[in-house]
RNA sequence: GCCCCCGUAGCUCAGCGGAUAGAGCAGGAGACUUCUAAUCUCCUGGUCGCAGGUUCGAGUCCUGCCGGGGGCACCA
């Protein structure tokens, strides 16, 4: 158990007991001490009482002597607790014995289901849907990884009417020379032609109305050519997805047409259920809670005027099928803010359809955008949006000439490795290291700095470790010995090894992937204090074998902590 | 008009109702016979958008403004 919980548990013990409530004793790192305890302040409101002399009587009921050597009440009643050095080292040997760095399995093991990246067949990833399928991929890790069973679903954008303008054009085009452009990657040039021609000729617009007709009666030679054009792009997906080293596979595809046959039956229900309505000529459903414009209530259109079926109809199938056929606990949409209303809705809706119900529950994981260093939303020179893959590449290339400009001793194929973990790590930490409800502007120079909190500086403090136990010639299985806590930058780095499981907690609550980042910097810069400090390799048996198992602990964390967040960690740099 | 997100150091960002608001970058001053100096230490730098309110205590909660972004019926 992480010292907070430890220190936690036993003041709750005593705040019961005083107050005669749970209270909770709100234990945190502290500049004061190790850690503070502030619960007593917000009990002596409740009690309307002195809350110095609660945190005495907290101080007292709670006997700490076994686990801290110093427990001081001080200012209006913060408690500071001092850990002892014995009960710290035992912590961190605990953590050494543990399995998974002393994070625990969730006491109930859940179905998640996370959605995310959803790619629109036939057009091009740009930078949009960086965030998205970043987020959503940490998210898998993180979950994956807790024990929970994770099923992704890469909802994309597989069906609708702009089909038909695709398919005409793909026939346009002749099959073969459509398929060579899909598959090189050309799908802005792809999709722009059938848009331009969609728009210039009544002729062409005609016949896309025309094929959507036959796409959606199931007409089986257009149904051919849409699975074409779904092939090529899944090919082309899944090279953008390799590049960026995300785990969403082609069975993770679960497009918006998967759930074509769900949509009459779910609109049927909704009806039966008396929630749809007519309204316009539209079926709609009026989740509670949400009014447009003029305070009507706003619709979540489930069928339209002219019989068609729209996204928020998909949707509803979509939540309805993975509550009820997945048996998804838990739901994530990984999914940009300006959806936040329309996911809301979808909630709601699914709530009042008694679908969605306690304890599973669904949540909106928004992030923001990606910004250019004019903090406008990030565009080409041509001002058209940035093509995801050439972004990436942008990244790799500089981290090459970064590479091999500070280490030329890296050969080729190590090298070029090394700079793609560096390059794509870099692009990756730049956006899970801020707030994701916030945009960030995207900066290479900034991102691929050694300097500062980014990826390269922790991967960079992980190589520096690996390069420890090379030249000690061992591995950190093979390093056995006692912990021994003496230097002051020893103590912080043990503090910081014992907060990993804290950190990952929160996060797996709270899908804020900046806390987990943040964390891992700190981390790093107690281990690089405690490496200017405290020589390992030169250090007599005891203490040289101590600071290999304080090595060992950090990069396991470093390299755990960044795996999580989909970054790579090269033995060297 | 209503709703959502954002506004903190020159720049990029943390900050969970609690002690003197923290990092990194940039700027200034130091430290290499060293386990990777791709580093470390110190300094400089803040009317937390504005104004009220709640509280023993507000960057944090509430209300109203200002500024930026986004959403609000048949595109997805």
């Amino acid at each position: 158990m992480h010292p907070e919980a430890l220190l936690a548990q036993r003041l709750a013990r005593a705040f019961e007991t005083v107050v005669g409530a749970a209270v909770d004793p709100m234990v945190r790192r502290s500049q004061h001490a190790d850690y503070q305890a502030d619960g007593a302040l917000a009990a002596a409101r409740r009690l309307k009482s002195n809350p110095r002399e609660i945190a005495t009587r907290i101080a007292e009921q709670a006997a700490l002597d076994d686990l801290c050597s110093t427990v001081e009440v001080s200012g209006p009643g913060f408690i500071n607790l001092t850990v002892r050095d014995d009960v710290l080292v035992q912590l961190v040997v605990d953590v050494v014995h543990a399995d998974r760095l002393g994070v625990d399995t969730p006491a109930t093991p859940e179905t998640v289901v996370v959605d995310y990246s959803a790619p629109n067949v036939a057009k091009e990833m740009h930078a949009g849907h960086l965030r998205s399928t970043i987020i959503g991929d940490a998210a898998v890790r993180l979950l994956e990884w807790l024990g929970h069973t994770v099923i992704r679903q890469n909802h994309v954008g597989d069906w609708g009417t702009p089909f038909g303008m695709l398919i005409e054009h793909l026939l346009d085009l002749g099959e073969d020379e459509a398929a060579h452009e899909l598959s090189i990657g050309d799908l802005n040039g792809f999709y722009r032609a059938a848009r331009i021609k969609f728009d210039d000729s009544d002729e062409f617009k005609e016949r896309a109305r025309r094929r959507v007709v036959s796409l959606q009666r199931g007409d089986a030679e257009t149904l051919r050519l849409w699975q074409l054009l779904i092939g090529e792009s899944q090919k082309y997906f899944m090279t953008v997805y390799g590049q960026l080293g995300v785990r969403l596979t082609a069975t993770d595809f679960a497009g918006e047409s998967a759930y074509n046959d769900d949509l009459a039956p779910v609109v049927a229900e909704l009806e039966d259920l008396g929630l749809a309505k007519e309204s316009d000529g539209a079926l709609c459903v009026f989740p509670d809670g949400f009014s447009g414009r003029e305070g009507e209530p706003l619709p979540l259109i489930v069928r339209k005027r002219d019989g068609g079926y729209g996204y928020a109809s998909t949707d509803l199938a979509a939540i309805r099928h993975r509550l009820r056929s997945l048996e998804a606990a838990r739901l994530l949409y990984v999914v940009g803010s300006p959806q936040h209303q329309h996911l809301e809705m979808i909630f709601q809706a699914a709530r009042e359809a008694g679908w969605l119900t306690p304890p599973a529950r669904a949540e909106h994981v928004a992030h923001g955008s990606v910004l250019g260093k004019d903090g406008k939303m990030l565009r080409s020179r041509a001002g058209r949006s940035v093509r995801l893959i050439d972004l990436l590449d942008e990244a790799v290339t500089r981290a090459i000439a970064v590479v091999s400009d500070k280490n030329p001793h890296l050969e080729g194929a190590t090298q070029q490795a090394v700079a793609r973990a560096v390059g794509i790590g870099a692009v990756k930490y730049a956006d899970l290291s801020t707030d994701r409800n916030k945009d960030y502007i995207l900066d290479y120079d900034r991102m691929l700095s050694f300097d500062g909190n980014t990826g390269p500086y922790l991967q960079y403090a992980h190589a520096r470790i690996r390069s420890i136990f090379r030249r000690a010639g061992i591995e950190p299985p093979d390093v056995v010995g006692q912990v021994v806590i003496t230097d002051p930058a020893e103590r912080s780095l043990a503090f910081a090894v014992l907060e990993f499981a804290r950190v990952i907690g929160e996060v797996e609550q709270s899908m804020q992937f900046h806390s987990l980042a943040g964390y891992l910097f700190e981390l790093a810069t107690a281990f690089t204090g405690f490496y200017e400090r405290c020589p390992v390799l030169r250090a007599e048996a005891p203490v040289r074998d101590s600071r290999l198992v304080l090595c060992a602990l950090t990069a396991s964390i470093l390299a755990t902590g960044l795996g999580l967040l989909g970054i790579e960690v090269p033995d060297q740099l």
